[in-house]
RNA sequence: GGGUCGUUAGCUCAGUCGGUAGAGCAGCUGACUCUUAAUCAGCUGGCCCAGGGUUCGAGUCCCUGACGACCCA
């Protein structure tokens, strides 16, 4: 096969060949004095910009990263070199490193990693550069990376675009598009703003099981997996809820875990089957500590990560649009039913009944099949997800869950068909889901009871008996305020991504046949 | 689960009425000692997602499938 005719890779894999012929593999190397990142270099405030041209020659700065471009001017080159802080220019000129090292540097390919020593230097047309006087190839790239090209307006050409393969060979995406990446850092950035948070008001950040034999806390289907040596199929957990309490009767005051939960359900922009969940448990706290707790922290988190406790998201808003929520004002507190009649119509008396809640919603119309609700709780729910979700922009609680659909949740002592819960949403998005924690086994057991007739009347997702915990409550557990929340779907709210595989670094594919 | 759209060079994308495959970038060769989407000259590069079908002839039309995206339940 001719030079000519070999495809990139089999080029990049010949010039590899030759290094490692002539004694220079690349890939021998274990480490490199990168002194400066590319953003100290460059950084106009940097103390070298302020020395005279002469001085600045005796500077060494000491930069490694991947070459993204490269222009040659005959016995000179530019290139640059780009490391997580940023890009910064190299000037090589033949006539200062010799023209065998010359040469060998514009044998290197895009996306092979440098280290580069040089002096700052400020080209004719006022970039602050390097000058190179040494240079390693630290590393082979034996593929071409598609950075694409920026042109005068910022827009970058030749960028990996199809989202398959973004999201299938994330470090491409990360290299190619700058959003993706400052998506993800800021992603990154709410999980340790929150455990920072947390961490600063005394509670311990705790492990739970991962494998269970009985996957609670929350409705959904679980994964199952198989032990060999116990020869026993363990459920993925769907929740942090049921171990985090068992710490909470173990005499533990103040409990978090940021961790990973499996749903066996369908994938969408709002859902990935593995997902991360934060949930906390604090004894001795009611249901408005709880609210206050969260608005410390929503505010907090969003300063740390957006800079501002204003929000500007396109999330549930028609294509093109967005809202403006600022998480410093206060907070509304709106109860289930009133938010309900407020858009429905529907008053709260109807809801005494599931017949007569269907018979007055056949009445006033609604846009979903009565047929499929089952139960007066499970009617409520979606009445509210259909009717006043949609109008919930700025920050809202929406208490008073019906105790049906809450099987965790204390109830009311003057109704007991409702519960001491509430759920936190903000541009329409469904954002943390808090409640006063049942410390009483005898009603535990009994609302278990009624999720177990659920599940035998087919409800696949209602809550499984799970008699290891009933007996921790029967040892005694202290009042205690309970919170949980999406971290993917808050960093989506965040960061204003439209799906939730976009502040994912590696969301589920489907496998490549 | 249903519907719509997409899959063409390493990357981004064209491809007309069905007539044997195109551009830019990247790559290769050469020129150029302050360029920056460097420029200029020349060149290379294709399982058109897969499998069937229609046709003298299919990237293009039809069917099935794979994978993805979006919308709906």
């Amino acid at each position: 096969m001719s030079e000519e005719l070999e495809d990139q890779r089999s080029q990049r894999l010949r010039k590899l060949d030759a290094l490692r012929e002539a004694g220079a593999d690349p890939f021998l190397l274990e480490r490199y004095d990168k002194l400066h990142s590319a953003a100290e270099v460059v950084d106009p405030q940097a103390a070298h910009w302020g020395l005279s041209d002469e001085e600045r020659e005796s500077v060494v700065v000491s930069v490694a990263g991947r070459m993204t471009a490269h222009r040659t001017k005959g016995k000179v080159t530019f290139a640059d070199v780009r490391d997580e802080t940023g890009r910064v220019q190299l000037y090589i000129k033949r006539d200062d490193v010799g023209e065998e090292a010359f040469d060998r540097f514009n044998q290197l390919d895009l996306a092979d990693i440098i280290g580069v020593t040089g002096f700052p230097f400020i080209t004719r047309t006022g970039e602050h550069s390097i000058h190179v006087k040494g240079y390693t190839l630290l590393a082979k790239a034996l593929r071409p990376v598609p950075f694409g090209k920026q042109d005068d307006s910022g827009v970058i050409h030749g960028a990996i675009a199809d989202k398959e393969d973004r999201y299938r060979k994330r470090y491409l995406d990360l290299l190619s598009n700058p959003d993706a990446r400052d998506i993800l850092t800021r992603r990154c950035k709410v999980v340790t703003s929150m455990r920072r948070f947390l961490d600063n008001r005394g509670f311990l950040e705790v492990e739970t099981p991962v494998l269970q034999q009985v996957a609670g806390g929350a409705a959904a289907r679980p994964f199952t997996t198989h032990h060999n040596a116990l020869k026993y199929d363990f459920k993925l957990r769907i929740s942090l809820e049921l171990y985090l309490k068992r710490l909470i009767v173990g005499g533990y005051e103040k409990v978090y875990e940021i961790g990973r939960v499996f749903r066996n359900e369908g994938m969408s922009p709002r859902h990935n089957p593995e997902f991360s969940l934060m949930e906390l448990y604090q004894a001795y706290v009611n249901l408005e500590d709880m609210m206050q707790l969260v608005e410390d922290m929503y505010r907090y988190i969003c300063t740390e990560v957006n800079g501002s406790p204003v929000i500007v998201t396109g999330a549930g808003q028609p294509e093109g649009t967005t809202v403006t929520v600022d998480l410093s004002l206060p907070w509304r507190r709106l109860p289930m039913l009133q938010g309900i009649e407020e858009n429905t119509g529907l008053k709260p008396e109807v809801f005494t009944s599931l017949e007569s809640a269907k018979a007055a919603c056949a009445e006033r119309g609604v846009n979903f099949d009565l047929d499929n609700e089952h139960t007066l709780g499970g009617l409520i729910e979606k009445l509210h997800e259909q009717y006043t979700q949609p109008t919930l922009i700025a920050p809202t609680f929406i208490t008073d869950f019906p105790t049906e659909t809450s099987p965790l949740a204390k109830m009311h002592t003057d109704n007991p068909a409702l519960t001491r819960r509430f759920e936190v949403y903000l541009a329409t998005q469904e954002l943390g889901n808090a409640f006063s924690e049942i410390n009483d086994p005898i009603d535990q057991r009994a609302r278990f009871e009624g999720q177990m007739s659920q599940r035998a009347a087919g409800d696949e997702e209602a809550h499984p008996m799970d008699e290891d915990f009933l007996t921790a409550l029967e040892y005694g557990m202290p009042p205690t305020g309970g919170l949980g929340i999406g971290v993917d779907r808050l960093a989506m709210v965040l960061t204003n991504a439209e799906s939730i595989r976009d502040v994912i670094l590696f969301p589920l594919m489907r496998p490549e046949r």
